[in-house]
DNA sequence: GGCGTCCTTGACGTCTTCTTGACGCCGGGA
DNA sequence: TCCCGGCGTCAAGAAGACGTCAAGGACGCC
């Protein structure tokens, strides 16, 4: 589903319009000021973003070059203000696109459509896992550590693959057999000894002592960020 | 330098933008016609379009589907036509912004700029693949190693291209099977290794020790630039 | 028909990876 | 204190993947 965060403190309009929107099955977050919008952009990791140039603590325009910081993300910038000099400074400080209020709503949708559209390539290349000691790049299949390139088996990598996908999260011993080893496979715990010791031997600075790879005794294991 | 291919058959406006983007650093070509436009646009490989959608022969809208087949070259669409509707079917034709006549300069160029940054990504599927030791040109379909030409069979190359496209990714033997001898072969791992050997032999400065070619054992290949 | 190129296929040695069993450590419960 | 289950570690044989070579066949060109 395509998530939307949506920033404008008009609650009536930024209420309008998060109902049409999820009438149209996107996910809406909303955020009433810019400090919020940053926030949840960086949490919830919307594929495009809805922003209102006034409000009440940030400039809009701020808000725009904290998200360019660190992301690609289409953002579609709207504004009461009709000057070309401001359609200039916010497209020139990375937005996308520039809709002046009042507009139609059909348009509005038309062009987030157009915006999430394009944006779906860049997005989606960028499922990268970052710690402090190791990068996963699933897309390129590829684990760094500092500057080398960790070599990992395929089994390696499918256990890894899977507990990253979940990060933060516990992930069952049984899921994990069934996943890489198959579901008659679901009581072989020794296969996940073996293949997490030789993960945290290639990724954990102390392989003794694991901070990214963590056992939940009796339960399972958890990738932790 | 940024190419635009400016489709306009209002010859004074066609003439007072390409001056002004002219000015500005830009390579501008101008189509007067929908099938010039589709002409151009294929040899001469466009950064970004902008195309007025009223023009003689084909509609505006049949250009940018023409275009859509094959490229994803950001478009930029004029017209005097206001209605939501025009910009909702030119949206979702696969333009990626919409300004109505008359419009301010400045904004246009805004636009285009906007419109450009973003494609840069995908312009950057570069035809031309440098390596340390050797050269590959996507478009001309050849190989040079140092000022030598390098002969490759038809399935070296299929085989190169599909590693070449996807730099530092790595590709799976299943796709790479697939793709080059069809879906019946995806088991076929033979294949892969005798070809790869080729390829090695002939790009390689050592075939035995590869840097470019990489074996990711029981995954695939990946192509390191 | 003769020739050359290219693709397919099989065989073999080498190396990596998977599987499996054994052992020690640790904490909780009897 | 002893026992026991769960976990981490290690090592060795089995299984599979890889690189290499070479022969056979299909195809187009002279």
């Amino acid at each position: 589903m395509t998530r939307v965060l949506l920033v404008d403190d008009d609650k009536a309009l930024a209420r309008a319009l998060s109902i049409n929107l999820r009438a149209r099955g996107y996910d809406v977050d909303v955020a009433l000021t810019g400090r919020a919008a940053l926030e949840l952009a960086g949490n919830r990791t919307p594929d495009v973003v809805v922003l209102d140039l006034g409000l009440p603590d940030l400039d809009g325009l701020e808000v725009l070059q904290g998200l360019r910081g660190w992301t690609h993300v289409p953002v579609l910038v709207l504004s009461a203000r009709e000057d070309q000099s401001d359609k200039v400074s916010a497209l020139d400080a990375g937005a996308d696109d520039y809709v002046t209020k009042p507009f139609g709503m059909d348009e509005l949708l038309a062009r987030l459509r157009a915006a999430v559209r394009r944006g779906a390539p860049t997005t989606a290349d960028v499922p990268v896992v970052v710690t402090e000691h190791f990068i996963v790049d699933l897309t390129a299949r590829r684990v760094t550590r500092g500057d080398e390139e960790v070599r990992l088996t395929p089994t390696e990598w499918h256990l890894l693959e899977i507990l990253v996908r979940s990060p933060g999260r516990l992930v069952s011993q049984k899921q994990l057999l069934q996943e890489v080893w198959g579901p008659t496979y679901q009581t072989e715990t020794n296969y996940l000894r073996v293949y997490i010791a030789q993960l945290r031997r290639k990724l954990e600075p102390i392989p003794a002592a694991p901070v990214h790879l963590i056992t939940e005794p009796g339960l399972g294991y958890r990738f932790e960020p």
